[in-house]
DNA sequence: TTCCATACTTAGCCTTACTAGGTATGGACG
DNA sequence: CGTCCATACCTAGTAAGGCTAAGTATGGAA
């Protein structure tokens, strides 16, 4: 569904600050009222992946009569990658748009 | 690099009219400005795939002086599912960029 | 006659993300 | 106290998607 954008949606949500894994799904999940509404089978190897590749980087956290957290926080590699990310998405997505838009512009 | 939408792509570039496959990847590519410069070994299983789903006819035509090429028409099929593909992009595209967006506009 | 652009085809692979299962704990409710 | 639910994390296996790389063939230009 999400089909190679998801790293960029992933650090995208770390943008504004650490968070684990369960409240990325969740606030992916709201940001995008409801469209993106992932499995953790999808999130959490992302963030596996991410951190491997250095863009992330995690410590365990247990918050006063909370639960053990994995939080993550995008490193300086993974700024970096975002703004790449985010350019890539904005040639991608004005490419599809003009191939679908083909002359008779779909509806703002 | 595509990612779940060649297929709305090649629907597109086929409802001005029936094309070849040569032609469809030179048309993506120049109403891309070169942004999807697809390989053959893309575009042409794409569209057997969409002719074994029946959103696609296709029929051989050998021009005067020419070389034989493979002529494809969207179906009635075809059309509908490119409009179903459309929405599918836009309700996509819209939910990333407010994902991606995150609060300070990225620049235009 | 050699080379290039056109034109089509396909096997195999690699990345990506989804399915489907599992583990564990804190809090609510009876 | 026991049960259930929401939270929170993990992973093996698989399917889908599209790219790589290779092959075939022809018309026209050099």
């Amino acid at each position: 569904m999400l089909k190679g954008h998801l790293d960029a949606i992933v650090l995208a949500a770390l943008e504004a600050g650490p968070a684990h894994g369960y409240a990325i799904i969740e606030a992916i999940k709201r940001n995008s009222t409801n469209t993106f509404d992932l499995a953790e089978g999808t999130v959490y190897p992302a963030l596996h992946r991410l951190e491997a590749a250095g863009l992330l980087s995690s410590a365990w956290m247990t918050p006063p009569g909370g639960r053990r957290r994995r939080l993550y926080s995008l490193t300086k590699a993974g700024s970096t990658a975002l703004s790449d990310r985010r350019k890539a998405w904005g040639r991608f997505s004005q490419a599809v748009d003009a191939l679908l838009g083909g002359g008779h512009a779909w509806p703002a």
